[in-house]
DNA sequence: TTGTATGCGTTATCAA
DNA sequence: TTGATAACGCATACAA
């Protein structure tokens, strides 16, 4: 059924319907009401490919998400729920690729067949082949993340060097005096993945600035390597009494080591991070933590990424987000004696 | 950029260019090189809403998620990744929609525009008006669950009635006399949700056949609820020694509330469930669980319906998985005595 | 071996 | 107030 069965049964043209439809002309009450009539009764909606090659847009963006291999941690899953939600409430539809290395069918498509009206990227390395990608189709898209050049493209982002500076200076004004930095995983920091290297400069100048000590190690994202970081670095490191983590995935594994290994926290142990605010709560006991406003991220990304579209020549935003850090109970004075 | 542009360069006609690209006609080597010279030059690829509009097919898949607003659990999650997946090798796009009520303007478009091929919908129940729309729509499609009437259409399912009903005869072959099942949320029960109501069924025929008490609870799908169903069944049931569960999210709470009430798994209380199984490996101690292979439905679930879209006349088709359950630390011998 | 012409379902321009 | 028609970019039947 489509637009040419409506006006013969209502016997008008079809360009009477489709204006009937979209409400770009005036149609008289009597020609609309016999229009809507046999509407209603076929149950008839636009093709939207025909309406899409018409008009030249999709009503559709694309959600580029990390490969499906490394299971996806609750922040990055509450992320695509909201951007799914967001984009469903001002009626855009979203198309999934699940994209990492360079020849992905699938990324390509959704680049180059003209499918999506502009691309969500998730998880931007500083150097990124899908962001040059990208820009090289001309299509409108923003980063979860940036790449090294700040200024080139549309971003939203987390702002990992603060919030870890935050964290340890928290830290050492409750007397730690040395501190480890639970990152993300080697391959990840080694291909230039962005939070991890601003979390370490946060980590770095906070440790200068007030003078404790630091050390930093990759931990896969799961809880496994969660838990094998902190028996290594508690085998390592008997004088370590403080963590604080961008790994969110490694949290269970790093509650486990702690508890098998005796440790109370936070009168033994404190632990703090960066997360999603759920994913804190669940923490036990509850994680002091620098909550990822993941939700709040999608619908922005949404929004910037309407906004591209609509004027796609403006100069890019970005934004930096730094959401405060929620004290729970996971953080607490350094414990006198460990070891 | 389109194939007109890449006829005039190449001094050929548009079909010429599409056989060319197709293969559907023989192309003189001559020309097909100097078409494809073109082509590479300005990286051009067909536009894939006039080839949809063309074909009658999009190539593109719906998936109905559950919405937002209840996050997916690990499991659901698995499954999403691993519909995207398969759906990526066989160059399938995915359109996704958040979906739950009948007001639905996203599961709406995605039925009625002909924006894609088919759909797979996740968390069916038993009377589905999402099954009922599909139906009347004629669009193939795939569910994740059935509903009352099995043979009306094509699923894959797990079959949870022997499921639960396995790890009951389990748990009393180990002596345990009283078990509860914990299962989803209230308002899914009540809404006629097939998993819940089938666990039930096994539940009840199990517990009848081996003579033990059993108790069943319903638990929203998270953590604190979890906790909140351990310590109530505790209290009112001094003598319970063993639980079984189809609510994965309840897991991390469920494994808490037995820690805090200090009852060891599986010395003092036996755990067991359906789950996926890097769910069941993070429990601790490891879970004795049916693994729900996600994967492998994600998989099977894309599977189904390309065939149902390529045959739409062809009776339905359905699979039942039963994995076996895995024994691994979480079950054990009743406890002499307890309470 | 290649070119011409038509139509997919829609929107929008032009004409009445 | 409405209708005829062109065009979006492609695939393909028909012609040469």
């Amino acid at each position: 059924m489509n637009i040419g069965e409506i006006a013969r049964r209502a016997g008008v043209s079809r360009s009477t319907v489709s204006y009937a439809l979209s409400g770009k002309r005036p149609v008289a009450a009597a020609t609309r009401r016999r229009i809507q009539d046999v509407i209603d009764e076929l149950g008839y909606r636009p093709n939207a490919t025909a309406r899409a090659l018409k008009e030249g847009r999709t009503r559709t963006i694309g959600l580029v998400i990390p490969p499906a291999g490394n299971r996806l941690s609750h922040m990055q899953l509450d992320f695509v729920a909201a951007v799914v939600d967001a984009a469903a409430r001002v009626d855009l539809d979203v198309l999934l690729s699940p994209s990492g290395g360079d020849h992905d069918r699938s990324f390509e498509r959704l680049v180059s067949e003209g499918r999506v009206d502009g691309v969500i990227v998730m998880e931007i390395r500083l150097h990124d082949t899908r962001v040059d990608r990208l820009r090289q189709a001309g299509l409108p898209f923003v980063g979860i993340g940036h790449t090294a050049d700040e200024r080139a493209m549309c971003w939203i982002d987390v702002d990992y060097a603060r919030l870890i500076g935050h964290s340890v200076r928290h830290l050492a004004d409750l007397g730690h005096r040395k501190v480890a930095l639970i990152s993300r995983s080697k391959e990840l920091v080694a291909s230039g993945y962005g939070p991890a290297l601003r979390a370490r400069e946060g980590f770095t100048a906070a440790i200068a600035e007030r003078g404790v000590r630091g050390v930093e190690v990759t931990c896969g994202d799961d809880a496994r390597s969660g838990q094998e970081s902190i028996e290594e670095l508690l085998r390592a490191h008997p004088d370590l009494t403080a963590v604080t983590t961008i790994n969110e995935a490694a949290l269970p594994g790093i509650q486990r080591a702690l508890a098998d290994a005796g440790l109370a926290v936070p009168s033994d142990f404190s632990v703090t991070g960066v997360a999603a605010r759920l994913w804190a709560e669940d923490f036990r006991p509850p994680l002091t933590a620098a909550d990822v406003p993941a939700l709040e991220m999608g619908e922005q990304a949404v929004s910037l990424l309407v906004q591209r579209i609509a004027e796609p020549g403006t100069p890019p935003r970005h934004i930096l987000l730094a959401p405060p850090i929620s004290l729970r109970s996971s953080t607490g004075a350094a414990p006198a004696v460990r070891g």
